[in-house]
DNA sequence: CTGAAAGCGCTAACAG
DNA sequence: CTGTTAGCGCTTTCAG
């Protein structure tokens, strides 16, 4: 590999003033300047990034923790997270940041997350993960590390978060519309966003006359479509069949179209659904299926952006972005005749 | 942040004694040791993975190079390459390998795929792009990095590839075997992988007694659902329908079958399609969609293994794996009358 | 404008 | 068994 001292030699100057010249330093005459960039560039010369990040104490890496326990779909194959990291990725390399997981094991030894971050230094830390009560994760968030979170909202850490209450407004003011009363809302696990979308559910009913009912709220699990199947038939075997359901994302909902086909109802006459994320499997289905589309590609742009902005500028504040949702009409929901 | 000279500091002994104590070198007192673990412990101790990087020559970092362009689907949020990485760094996580993307900037300066490298030291790279006779990519490939190489073949890098003859042979020979006569294959970009592809599928139809004419070739684009589109609304059209459509993948294939559906055409009663990869998408669309299933988890596996070997027994001589691939039915296949 | 020197945190001989 | 010392490659005062 080559130095510093390798291009200093050969121009014949010190490495001072090779590194002040590679690093744009003004104090530096022209011609030197020239000879030592060329020679730089001839003789393939790469700075250490190792070395470089010892004395500068900045590393130009960011942690990524893409952790979606709790499910069959992890990190990387999970459709929506997956969504979000491509455009968080795309901003962050752009401004020069490389991006690394973050994972339990740093070599030969067990490491906690945060101790992997205070092993790489990294500059900061994206958190987009269901199990946001995890001690270790707790442990990361209270640290000192510039941190932004995707989907949960701690007190100290900033957030992008979609506007959840927006979207299932939206969706239940739809379904309303079209005369359903008897709405199911398979719903995914508890968490702050699960929260959120269940009262917008409850309080749209509420603000048009409809007295909401514990049967019309069931617990499923995200992007899990066993748990969903079976939630799926519970609902169609009651004595009242509900007219609409709306499932806790798209994913699921796929899967519960087709626990509807094999109940041997049909998609919308019989029954409407709705999903919710905005996946490009909601159109790939037959009925596509109607959905609340979250802005993926903005939501990692703006936790890019404020991610970079803290490490940058070192102002930790607690600053919380949110992202507009859209309504998204497929065929998956009909005017209900009763 | 703790080094191991406030530990040598507390304990009483020099900071080689602790690097050593730390390290688990056997020449060390026992008490002296136990000493200076119990103070690394509550002084929240933890090893500078720059420091020793510079100093060991390892960083334990391997560059992921994940960037399929030609399509709409980049590296993370393409469904067959994402699976992939998936298990890939499952393996090499669970090994102590942190995994970080290649791009081309580096802090303030744009750079190469190799001197992106040269940077940041990965001890080796993984490489799953469609791109493969890009320059960048060929620099690096021909650099002497470790590398393994997906879906491709190049003289002198281990890569490795499902059996995408079998895979192709055996999705023909079924459709013949359903008396399949007049199959248009709707093929990707032209590729290694392609090209076995096509042999395969003509060399079936050879042995079968079918002589392949030009037409029953067109050549798609890999996960695009635009370009297919077109190109499957080109092949309904013509006088001489064929019976059945192979598709470059199950992505495509997926909206094959809406093109399908669009022209008033019943799969399979009217036409048999097929994809390629086994996508869970093959599954979810209406009628399942017969496929070809690579087995992601074990290319990923197989690629970390060989990945790790070379970096860690400095033997980078080609070794290729071939993962074996299985027919998957769905319903979207039938027997044609004829 | 240039360079000597100290230091970032850790490892690896080599003495003792 | 322990410590001294010399780096790894680069940056940054501070003299000159």
């Amino acid at each position: 590999m080559v130095t510093i001292y390798d291009i200093a030699k050969k121009v014949g100057c010190s490495s001072a003033t090779v590194s002040k010249a590679l690093n744009n330093y003004p104090d530096v005459n022209h011609k030197t300047r020239n000879r030592i960039l060329s020679f730089a560039k001839e003789m393939g010369y790469s700075p250490n990034a190792q070395a470089q990040a010892l004395t500068k104490k900045k590393t130009w890496n960011i942690g990524v923790l893409f952790e979606v326990e709790a499910t069959n779909k992890t990190g990387l194959t999970h459709y929506f997270f997956a969504q979000i990291l491509e455009s968080f990725k795309a901003y962050t390399e752009e401004k020069g940041y490389d991006l690394t997981f973050l994972s339990k094991k740093a070599g030969n030894d067990n490491v906690s997350f945060l101790q992997h971050v205070r092993r790489r230094h990294f500059d900061g830390v994206i958190i987009a993960n269901f199990d946001y009560e995890n001690e270790e994760i707790l442990e990361l968030i209270h640290s000192n590390v510039p941190i932004v979170v995707i989907d949960y909202n701690y007190d100290t850490v900033s957030s992008i978060l979609s506007d959840n209450y927006e979207g299932l407004k939206l969706l239940t003011q739809y379904l309303i519309d079209l005369n359903h009363r008897d709405i199911v809302y398979i719903h995914g696990q508890h968490s702050y966003v699960t929260d959120i979308r269940i009262n917008a559910f409850v309080d749209t009913l509420t603000e048009n006359g409809i007295a909401a009912t514990k049967e019309q709220l069931l617990e499923g699990l995200y992007y899990d479509k066993d748990v969903t199947y079976q939630k799926t038939l519970e609902v169609l075997q009651r004595a009242n069949r509900p007219t609409a359901i709306i499932f806790s994302d798209d994913y699921v909902a796929a899967w519960g179209v087709r626990a509807i086909g094999k109940m041997g109802l049909r998609i919308p006459e019989d029954v409407s659904v709705a999903g919710f994320d905005g996946l490009e499997i909601a159109e790939m289905i037959t009925p596509r299926i109607t959905t609340v589309r979250q802005n993926t590609e903005l939501i990692g742009i703006q936790a890019a952006k404020r991610l970079i902005d803290i490490i940058e500028t070192k102002n930790h504040s607690k600053i919380d972005v949110h992202v507009g949702v859209e309504l998204v009409k497929g065929k998956s929901c009909k005017k209900h005749e009763g």
